[in-house]
DNA sequence: TTGTAGGCGTTATCAC
DNA sequence: GTGATAACGCCTACAA
């Protein structure tokens, strides 16, 4: 039995077909199809038909034509908000005829400046970064090839690029007006190191700023969630030490939220006595015990927003640089048990 | 201020650079590196370092060379399942420097359509399939055009393809066994409409067969699960009913598993006194209640089964089609507190 | 071991 | 409106 290795038909076979030049081929499949006459338009549109041709995409991003490929780095995939932003971005780029081409760095520095290049080898058209650590010189350079950057949350130094993302300070804020009003008095912060991560750091920040305006009590637990051990010691602590004061656990992102669960399970807290609230909305923060109190993002606005800067800078792009600009979003608070007394 | 447009360093400067041909800059950066004399490797390796350049992949994939790229139909990316084993197909493509290029297809065979042709287009090298419907055609044009194909779970018609997923007759015979060994007699099968769909089918079938085989009295759900009007009903009537017999409720996956949840805590049913065993690990399974009882898939070994088909496929391909195979995983019983009372 | 020449499928330029 | 023709950056016979 012979190889059926049919190849794949071209521009220059659905020309023939049609009896027209590869150049109105190509014209049909582009933004000039108007340009064509009627007669034109049919043929080529009934041959093509037929021959069930599609453009050649790696062709076409060859020759100064668009790749139309859109690149996301996304710092972990299992992380169920990053999986939600993702989402909208895809749907932004399936609105306006963009491929998305995700790459998953699983938090390490290396792999992401590995896939930047790779991404920048597809010559992706623009690119959605989630970043882990802090590849400035490899997204220096891309900006100065011309391609436009978003990156979610964090800002990273010099680099001329949009930032879309939480309004990290008012969020806090919300968090901390809620806790208080319901009578929580001493806090206890889980967070994964900030390090350079900025999110992190402007909620660390103004975890801080905020417990000393309201007067409450506050301390803080930074590392890896890794590291169960130190988690459920910390929190243990927390819950045991004697205290006229009701305290609760703040959350600073969907995983803390779940390593903070888990430990007060553990332990044996019941939720709402130890008061709990988690950044990032999650499915099943409804199902644990009274239900967890949490602070939701907007996911799928995000994810929007970031295509939607992209594209604003690549119509605007070429001429002159515009200034890096902020998009912040509001989180929206969903009272549950877990912070009812 | 002028336009940095720095152009990309292509494969001709770096020859330039190096004093040598585009040929051997282009074998460097191949297989044939160690053709090449350890001067002229040295010096090639110098000038790319220099001129910091990496092959435009756009280009490479139009001439025969291979594009690299392996594609991934998904069909739900926010369930954590998909996402579990995307992680391993993701890994096991940088193992092998492959890059991978993820469509989402929000469960619409239209787009499902569309991102087949879309990966097609970007010539990919292999295609990971997580199927909604049937798009026989599609593939089928893929298969004869050269791309090996790999499915994930359901088989799909007459498509030349081989299918990579658990084994779902042993996975509810275990459910079953696990059941009745706890006492319940009475269960209640939830699943998302099988249609077409064949692990659905698969696990309906074995469900069917293994209560008459085990004496068990059973009934089943199959409606969308965004039809919590219906499922409350079901589950409601389930639970109420009078009888003697210990209930349980057996839900074909994660997302039904969430939604049986949410029905039960809204009866106000406790779990463990009203069974509860899910197919898919999640998360949170621990967390609600006194602990969900699942039965977990080996999620990153399918994803890596995934491409190791694909590669083989790929080595052995064009000569003789090798005969369509079926590489099954067996999951693990995590038992839990919903199934003890 | 190294280089030359042609072609991959498309788009851009410039004629007609 | 339409169509030759030259790039695009790389790979691959074929030569040397």
């Amino acid at each position: 039995m012979p190889t059926t290795t049919q190849q794949r038909t071209t521009i220059l076979e659905v020309a023939r077909e049609a009896r027209a030049s590869k150049t109105s081929v190509s014209r049909y499949f582009s933004e000039e199809r108007e340009r064509l006459s009627p007669d034109m338009q049919t043929r080529i549109a009934a041959a093509a038909q037929r021959l069930g041709y599609r453009p050649n995409r790696m062709a076409s991003g060859l020759k100064g034509g668009r790749s139309r490929l859109i690149g996301m780095l996304v710092a972990d995939i299992r992380n169920p908000f990053s999986v939600a932003v993702m989402h909208g971005v895809e749907q932004a780029c399936r609105e306006r005829g963009l491929s998305l081409m995700v790459c998953n760095t699983d938090n390490d520095p290396a792999q992401e400046r590995e896939h930047l290049a790779l991404l920048a080898s597809y010559r992706v058209e623009g690119l959605v970064i989630n970043a882990v650590g802090s590849p400035d010189r490899e997204l220096q350079a891309l900006v100065e090839q011309g391609t436009p950057l978003v990156l979610l949350e964090r800002e990273l130094g010099e680099v001329e690029a949009e930032v879309v993302g939480l309004d990290n300070v008012r969020a806090l804020d919300m968090a901390l007006n809620h806790l208080q009003a319901q009578g929580y008095g001493e806090l206890l912060y889980l967070s994964e190191p900030p390090e350079q991560a900025s999110p992190r750091q402007t909620r660390l920040t103004r975890f801080h700023q905020g417990i000393a305006a309201r007067g409450l009590a506050g301390e803080v637990h930074c590392r890896p969630l890794g590291d169960t051990e130190a988690l459920h010691h910390a929190i243990g602590d927390f819950v045991a030490r004697p205290s006229t004061v009701p305290r609760a656990v703040l959350c600073a992102n969907g995983n803390a939220t779940l390593a903070a669960t888990r430990a007060l399970r553990a332990l044996g807290a019941r939720l709402g006595e130890v008061g709990l609230l988690g950044i990032d909305e999650l499915d099943w923060c409804e199902l644990v015990g009274p239900g967890i109190t949490t602070l939701a993002q907007p996911t799928e606005a995000i994810g929007r927003a970031a295509v939607e800067c992209l594209m604003r800078r690549r119509e605007g792009g070429g001429e002159r640089i515009a200034p890096a600009r902020r998009v912040h979003f509001q989180a929206s608070l969903i009272p549950r048990g877990s912070t009812r007394r």
